[in-house]
DNA sequence: CTGAAAGCGCTAACAG
DNA sequence: CTGTTAGCGCTTTCAG
């Protein structure tokens, strides 16, 4: 293993020096600069990570807690967790993987031990019991998804009561009377993770606002419940014209059921997703939706650890960030 | 931060003996050992990750490797990986997550700077760039799918050949003669990654011996697609009776299309998948199939690299471990 | 069964 | 702009 010293020797530097011109902490000449890139190339040396971790107290490796249960649309999981890593990687950090079952002591374990400088949570429920702990974490650390309070907290997610309250404002702008929402599976809401809830407000609160007629359900994510809860909405209301599904699992078995039932969308029914962007276009009629930017999330939630990292005493750090919801009407969507 | 230091001073021993008593690699008394645990707890000490990796040269991580390419069916990615942290943290270890987009060059780098200890690679493809330089690593390897050549190496996979084989002999043996392998999207056969060739490769084999007339076919993972194929298949051979689907994307499309078609499974059409066994019961006619066991293949894969971790001398690892496909009956196969 | 002490390879004062 | 040096916190010989 070649080491800083032998890389010093080879460039006829000192091994601070070295460690300097890596870092970038210090000035150093264009002429040493280049000898000792070239030493560096030549022996082919990558400093040690465990060294670097004790001398400096950085490891420069983040912790990504990614949740495992039911109700969790595993692509999202997947494109968060891609985009963390990358964004990560972007800011020369590595990424380690914890599994929600590891719980708070996980998260204790990695801190305590300095093996990572931040925390990324994903999931985070309304009264989530990791919350207590990352408040007096000594270490950084930011929450995908949003708790009841998040003071003394960094949080981020998309606002979703806005993108409820957009999805039903834009069927009352198409002139429908007569709405549902189709949601999360009921354990989503069993645990309070807030994201189901929120939405399920936005919507509500905007369906009164436009005096719209409404109804909120939750749905398993199998397409027999899509059809059973299909066949149960329009037997409950007939006059059924507009239709927000925020369920990834069932949005086109959901439309399907629809369309067998005598409903063509969006002549007889308008759709609105929130879902993925290229979930959306790949429904069998392109489905209108509120995208759910799992990897600018992603990237805006790694940033925000990075700041934090970089100005530890900063209080310019929001504790919650919103992001705007954005509609994109494809072809589910008509007058009513 | 509380350091091994103060654990000695609190328990009355020298810092080596809190060392021992934590790795377990030499006796302690009982009588001390109790006292240590004891200090342990109630200073709530945990040891410095990369002082301990600077030490010991090993950073109790492992390197995962997972691929993002389009035709990767994401949920079994994401089984996969469960898999492979619940089981590293069995083993004391951690998992640091690569994307395959940092390709060798990742790998370098985190072997070189001593962040992990080994490395798990997924979707090996049969020419792998990576493979010259995993044969050449001094750090273990395992890879999840197999290469051309495993000499050197250290590989494991559901044995899709004998899948495929299998698959084409249920068929034959309910008495079909006349039967069709729809595979992965065309893109898994351009890279050659194994496995998609490999079924192919079984199931031809299979139907030559029992002399079926037989077909295969790559299909893309969209509805559309499944629908055009399923009117092909029954175009260019009315008589086709039996079907193999390896293609998770596409597997509940393409039994709805035959249906639409005319052809009640199993009645009309005999359907057997290579899927994991959650999705196949989940079909609208649940589905006889070939289980993908990804959590078991990650976690015998994590088992391999601990084992080599331990053993650095050891010849006994295999070079290939290839899993014997199980199938499962359910609804969609009966007589021709 | 336990202790003392020499590093592991790097960073970051401090000094010039 | 560069070098010297004292650790970072732990493991592991070596010694008893």
């Amino acid at each position: 293993m070649v080491k800083i010293k032998d890389v010093a020797r080879h460039a006829r530097v000192s091994p601070s020096t070295i460690s300097y011109a890596l870092s970038g902490k210090r000035p150093i000449s264009d002429e040493t600069r280049k000898r000792i890139e070239a030493s560096i190339r030549k022996l082919g040396y990558l400093p040690h990570a465990g060294a670097r971790a004790l001398a400096s107290s950085r490891s420069n490796v983040l912790a990504l807690m990614i949740p495992l249960r039911t109700g969790v649309h595993v692509p999202v999981i997947m494109q968060f967790l891609v985009s963390v890593v990358t964004t990560a990687r972007g800011h020369r950090h590595d990424v380690l993987l914890l599994t929600q079952d590891e719980g708070e002591e996980g998260l204790r374990r990695v801190a305590g031990t300095s093996l990572v400088d931040g925390i990324l949570v994903m999931d985070v429920e309304l009264n989530d019991p990791r919350l207590p702990f990352l408040r007096n974490l000594d270490i950084p650390s930011v929450l995908i998804g949003f708790p009841a309070d998040p003071a003394g907290l960094t949080c981020i997610d998309l606002d979703f009561e806005a993108a409820g309250e957009l999805c039903a404002e834009q069927l009352a702008l198409l002139g429908h009377r007569s709405v549902a929402l189709v949601g999360s599976p009921p354990q989503v809401y069993q645990r309070e993770t807030g994201f189901a809830q929120r939405v399920a407000r936005g919507f509500s609160a905007a369906c009164e606002r436009h005096g719209l007629l409404y109804s909120v359900h939750a749905c398993e994510p199998t397409a027999q419940a899509a059809r059973e809860l299909a066949q149960r909405l329009l037997y409950e209301n007939p006059r059924l014209t507009g239709l927000i599904i925020h369920n990834e699992g069932i949005a086109r078995s959901l439309m399907e059921s629809f369309e067998k039932l005598g409903r063509t969308i969006p002549r007889d029914l308008s759709v609105i997703g929130i879902c993925p962007d290229d979930e959306a276009e790949q429904m069998p009629v392109p489905l209108s939706s509120v995208s759910l930017p799992a990897s600018e999330i992603a990237s805006r939630a790694v940033t925000l650890l990075m700041y934090k990292l970089e100005n530890p005493e900063s209080s310019s750090v929001p504790e919650a960030t919103l992001l705007t919801p954005r509609l994109t009407l494809r072809e589910s969507t008509g007058p009513r």
